[in-house]
DNA sequence: TCAGCTCACACTTTTGAATAGC
DNA sequence: AGCTATTCAAAAGTGTGAGCTG
């Protein structure tokens, strides 16, 4: 597949994939959900844009599809951890996330493919720090990392496999190596983040059209780490993780062991010196001092291995609690509060690509209860329900917890009002209370990110409104995903083109509201964000604290948002075509884009990203010739983080390749790639793994998507008329997948050919991944 | 000096190949 | 010959703690 320009749908983020609804099951929280890229290019942008697009056609809405359900069956798991502060393990090898997200879908055709994703979007633009016993939000947070999405191994399948079965995520891991090339999911340490899961019909994927479904658990929501912060986490770890049972109270790999072995070690250590020498008594009358009994044990080992070794490792770093014993010296835990603020403007990059999302039909998903809103990160919803739910219960002290995480009970529209009051409140929040009240909602894809939601849509009510229609139902709305519109936006746009692309749809100002988008292309995601700068009032999440409350100051990197993302989606939305591609190819609009990458110049893209991922699947899309002159954009991005990785799951792209993925309905072949054939031609279809892969070294620059307006889809709903192609899929505004070139390629090279290669590097036999983000890719 | 990150370590679970039995 | 069950080794996932970096 290619970039996931190609297709906004899948960029998740920000745009939206679908309708993405906050379910609770008891009330439906609507959490807006925020691609990363997204997120700030929603902050970035005005209001306006990142509201959803008014959706004419939403009607489609009301179809079973809406009816489509997803439950967390370990809620009570997640629960208990965002009641503490949930921090996930991120490594550079990357990490599995635990709890893992176990999914039961229902609601689906049974005879029709569907494809289920995972991304994870930052909650804010904060970076924490836990200090107090509690996460504070101590700045801005680090520019978005390009966006990459997790295919569920088993994509595509029926609705009647998803429904038989427990969905697991598991496979998915975790990275903070922005130039990973496994294809793992790309995260900052240190930030707050929100992962969704979207389904999306195969047939859509490919056409573009058909519904998707986007759905948020706010206890899912975590903050990342490279080594645990807070004690009750570790302890909740290793009392609930299989493979962590070794240092439970009776493992092998416990404290006690672990201290008995250092004694033993020891010992013979100091035997040997005392042989050797006489000094090593020092060491050796410590020992005896160690406690008596088990606690002895903790403390013995301590007082070992200050004797014999260098001074221990803080006590502190003990991580139960309860042995407290040792905890003399240990640092008891503290509650964990997280501060939240929101951080406006993250301007970071601008992942655009989320951004792009943006806005998709809000309304219709209002409609349908749904809450589109994108409203950024949570803004409202977030904040009303999780103010509400418990802001205390989490841990996170900043972002409230949506109370209801836990139960999910629905949190009706009161969200709405809570989200409004969070924001503004309070910096710290409790993580919990957001989770919670978000939990059951489901999002819609829309993203319409956090950018205000326009003015109905895009406002958060809507969502909230929409959640309070009953958490239950969740609403999916399956929109049908026009990769135009919001994606595109996302990405950062570079070059005028895409910007203008952007720029048409949004008004100037709007994108240049926020410095931080600055440039071009950039609205995208920034708008959502740009609220958030306010965001803090903006967006509700509750856990954040609006320390950063503007963003968009906060991000200096106005550049990296650029707007110009929107150029990609754009181009596909409006072809029908486009949603006629197949993941795998390549849309239309990409064909007359010039990847950047490939132009020989690298410099200017950077795909950090697409290199290393690339697991892409074969999805074969065939890459628009890259005409896409990337101007290089002056625009200095931020580093860009490879973004638009897709990593996708050697079946998912089997089945695209093949076809599979493509519903019966959706025959590669009609695939709107017809640019794709052409581009086949010229590009081949590129398959979908491949593209993730790109593993260009070059860091991805936003710029490079905005070259291509037609790609970027509209932002603002309202602003759509302007450019909207004819969008295949009707309405709404999803996001459009985008698939990475591969920055090598940049080559004219058929993206299969790219991807190819790089594939190898992702296939994961447990899943695949996606850039999503766009934005790397162009 | 310190916060944050990386790495090796020991332990555990999971996975998959090899083998045995029916 | 084919299928299923069992065994075993390798691979991979975990938190820990020391050391390194900026």
């Amino acid at each position: 597949m290619l970039s996931v320009d190609m297709y906004p749908s899948l960029t998740l983020g920000p745009q939206r994939i679908g309708d993405c609804y906050y379910r609770d099951r008891e009330a439906p929280a609507h959490l807006p959900l925020f691609p990363t890229a997204c997120d700030v290019a929603a902050k970035a942008l005005p209001p306006r844009l990142l509201a959803p697009p008014p959706v004419p056609s939403e009607p489609a809405t009301k179809n079973p599809k809406d009816e489509v359900k997803m439950e967390l069956e370990n809620a009570s798991l997640w629960k208990q951890f965002s009641s503490v502060g949930t921090e996930m393990i991120i490594t550079k090898k990357g990490r599995r996330m635990f709890p893992g997200l176990r999914l039961k879908l229902s609601g689906l055709n049974p005879s029709l493919r569907y494809i289920l994703l995972l991304d994870i979007i930052p909650v804010d633009n904060s970076r924490y720090r836990f200090q107090g016993g509690g996460w504070q939000a101590v700045g801005g947070a680090e520019a978005r990392l390009p966006d990459r999405v997790f295919i569920h191994p088993d994509s595509p399948a029926t609705g009647a496999h998803w429904q038989s079965r427990t969905i697991s995520f598991h496979y998915a891991k975790l990275t903070n190596n922005t130039l990973d090339s496994q294809g793992h999911i790309i995260l900052h340490s240190l930030h707050r983040y929100q992962p969704r899961i979207h389904v999306i019909e195969a047939r859509d994927v490919l056409r573009w059209g058909g519904g998707q479904h986007s759905f948020v658990f706010p206890e899912t929501q975590f903050i990342t780490v490279t080594a645990y912060q807070n004690n009750k986490i570790t302890e909740l770890k290793i009392n609930s993780n299989p493979f962590a049972k070794g240092f439970r109270e009776d493992g092998m790999n416990s404290k006690k062991q672990r201290d008995a072995r250092q004694k033993r070690k020891m010992a013979v250590l100091t035997e040997t010196l005392d042989i050797v020498n006489c000094d090593p008594c020092d060491s050796t009358e410590l020992l005896p001092q160690p406690t008596t009994t088990n606690n002895t044990t903790s403390t013995d080992l301590q007082a070992l291995t200050l004797a014999s070794l260098p001074p221990l490792p803080d006590p502190s770093c003990g991580y139960r609690p309860e042995e407290a014993s040792y905890q003399d010296t240990l640092v008891p835990e503290q509650p964990l509060d997280l501060g939240q603020e929101f951080m406006a403007s993250q301007i970071s990059d601008i992942s655009i690509s989320m951004a792009n999302g943006i806005q998709d039909t809000p309304g219709s998903e209002a409609a349908n209860g749904i809450i589109e809103r994108p409203d950024t990160l949570g803004e409202p919803a977030y904040t009303s329900t999780f103010s509400a739910a418990q802001a205390n219960s989490s841990s996170f002290p900043s972002a409230q917890l949506p109370q209801s995480s836990a139960s999910f009970s629905s949190l009706p529209v009161p969200d709405l009002s809570d989200t409004s009051d969070p924001q503004p409140s309070i910096p710290p929040i409790d993580y919990p209370s957001i989770l919670s009240s978000t939990t059951p909602s489901l999002q819609q894809t829309s993203f319409t990110f956090p950018t205000p939601p326009p003015s109905n849509t895009s406002s958060p009510q809507p969502l909230l409104s929409s959640s309070s229609p009953s958490a239950d139902t969740y609403h999916t709305i399956p929109e049908t995903i026009s990769p135009h519109t919001p994606t595109d936006t996302s990405f950062p746009a570079p070059s005028s083109t895409c910007q203008s692309g952007l720029q048409d749809q949004i008004p100037a100002h709007s994108l240049l509201t926020q410095p931080s988008q600055t440039l071009q292309g950039e609205p995208i995601t920034s708008g959502n964000n740009t609220p958030s700068d306010q965001s803090s009032a903006v967006f509700i999440y509750p856990n954040i604290l609006p320390t950063n409350p503007d963003p968009a100051p906060a991000q200096p990197l106005p550049n990296q948002h650029q707007p110009p993302t929107p150029n990609l989606p754009c181009s596909l939305p409006t072809h029908g075509a486009a949603t006629s591609f197949a993941f795998p190819s390549v849309p239309p609009h990409m064909q007359n884009l010039s990847f950047p990458n490939v132009s020989p110049s690298p410099a200017h893209l950077h795909l950090p990203n697409l290199s290393h991922q690339a697991p892409a699947p074969s999805l074969a899309a065939a890459f628009p010739p890259s005409t896409f002159t990337h101007p290089s954009s002056s625009l200095p991005h931020p580093p860009f983080q490879p973004s638009s990785c897709l990593a996708m799951s050697s079946s998912f792209q089997q089945s695209i390749s093949s076809t599979t993925l493509l519903p019966p309905t959706a025959h590669p072949q009609n695939l709107p790639n017809p640019p794709a054939s052409s581009s086949t031609s010229s590009y081949p279809p590129v398959e979908i793994g491949a593209i993730p892969q790109f593993n260009p070294p070059a860091p991805y620059r936003p710029e490079m998507v905005l070259h291509h307006p037609s790609l970027l889809p509209q932002l603002d709903p309202s602003l759509p008329s302007s450019n909207p192609p004819p969008a295949l899929y009707p309405a709404f505004p999803s996001y459009p997948l985008r698939l990475r070139q591969d920055p090598h390629s940049s080559l004219s090279i058929p993206f299969r050919h790219l991807y190819r290669q790089h594939q190898h590097g992702h296939a994961h036999p447990q899943g695949s991944y996606l850039d999503m983000s766009t934005r790397p890719v162009f």
